[in-house]
DNA sequence: TTGGTAATTTAGTTGAGACTAAACATAGCG
DNA sequence: CGCTATGTTTAGTCTCAACTAAATTACCAA
């Protein structure tokens, strides 16, 4: 459901990808160089500049040329219903077929083009109006805002720092692979000791038990510092807990 | 899960709809002309034409100038891939989002084209390996067999004939919500009074209540003959003998 | 201020897949 | 047997989205 339903067919699927692919590339940095965007459209620098020019004209973005490229609040508005999209339908695909956290990115990455206003209803009935993915990523609303949340990754916590997962961005299926044999998904309680000097691997606790990850891997592990709500161990009744 | 993987970027969104098309003229009728292609496919005529040019030189099919179309096996196979992931995906969508039967053909229309082996397993996992969509349609198996089974419509039965109803079809949404509120959905069971002559309206009974229908409607609705296992009512009402 | 290098854009080409207008077969009828 | 209506194919053009090669701009260093 969209203020403006988008239902043109002038926005191909092939321009989807472009404004998404600017759109998360102008959030995790300043401008958004053609070069840049042709790498990671896996395309030839012309044919970014040339899909750029199209863009420009149909009101989708702002060129400066030799310069960069900004999103037009017409060209987020689509991106942004991409990436809710996206989400949605690893959401979806998670709860419903149950596939492994490591596929979902590819099956959301064809499925994102083909969502339609009464389908994303019906989503969005059965899951309940999610706030995020399965990798914690937050899912934006249908009027297009976003949570903005930013979390630090392990290697900030401090020696002894309790934390929960918040994210695990990757789109790595062995990365996401591995960290689930490992219990460090969107969720989890963890407990880090820093035993290692010099930069060295970090330990951490989860599900009561030890596990070694190197720096990298831990880089890619968005958590909330903080104790989690300790569940009481012995007895009384269960205290409830409430994030605000 | 196919034998021979067909992942080949070859075989483009358009092709796809091309071989489903030709399919399904193939199935219902004689030699498939470039004109019905192009009339199913809202194009102009030489539009079909060099497709079809394409499609042969790709050794989809065999076409002989000014006479007709015919697929070959390759064709074939992916017609039938194509309608496999169609059925797969409404059975799918009526499973796990409730989607209304008269929505499932346009969601599947655009989702058919996009259905990884992976996502097909899951589906075939949690839907335990359906033979049939919502609409009572078959669906392809992986190897490429589809049941043939042919159904008469309810014009066809005498009076006083009891019935399942085992096929409805139509596209049209229209008449699918209709059937819906009539109950007259595949697994429904029926008793077919004719109380018009002159292939008038026909009245037929399903949950216990009587319906008056028109011939047009009546005949999109297939039935399997015969009174289907009756569930011990009362007493020693009507024993009714069971079918194989 | 000037050159050189790297990034970017322009120019020109290609293949899909659509279109219209025109040429060409086929079949039915006199 | 030939004419004509209808259906089909050919010819030529258009847009989208990619490419390579060549020209242009930006930036940095001397």
């Amino acid at each position: 459901m969209h203020l403006m339903s988008r239902w043109d067919p002038e926005v191909s699927r092939s321009v989807e990808d472009y404004l998404k692919a600017i759109y998360t590339l102008q959030e995790s940095g300043g401008a958004v160089r053609t070069s840049t965007l042709a790498e990671r459209m896996g395309v030839a620098a012309p044919s970014a500049t040339s899909m750029v020019a199209r863009l420009a004209a149909g009101g989708f973005l702002r060129h400066t040329p030799y310069r960069g490229v900004e999103l037009t609040e017409k060209g987020s508005r689509i991106a942004l219903e991409i990436i809710r999209h996206h989400r949605l339908w690893e959401a979806f695909l998670h709860h419903a077929l149950d596939v492994p956290i490591d596929q979902l990115n590819e099956e959301a990455e064809r499925l994102e083009h083909v969502l339609s206003d009464e389908l994303e209803a019906h989503m969005v009935r059965v899951l309940g109006d999610p706030t995020h993915d399965p990798h914690g990523d937050p899912i934006p609303s249908a009027d297009g805002t976003v949570d903005s949340a930013v979390y630090p990754n392990v290697t900030d916590l401090p020696d002894g720092a309790s934390a929960t997962v918040r994210r695990v961005p990757s789109e790595d299926p062995a990365l996401l692979r591995y960290l689930k044999t490992l219990g460090l998904l969107p969720g989890a309680s963890i407990v880090l000791r820093r035993r290692e000097p010099f930069h060295g691997p970090l330990t951490l606790t989860a599900d009561g038990v030890e596990r070694v990850i190197g720096r990298e891997l831990a880089g890619q592990i968005l958590v909330e510092p903080g104790s989690p709500p300790e569940l009481p161990r012995a007895h009384p009744a269960k205290q409830r807990r409430r994030r605000g």
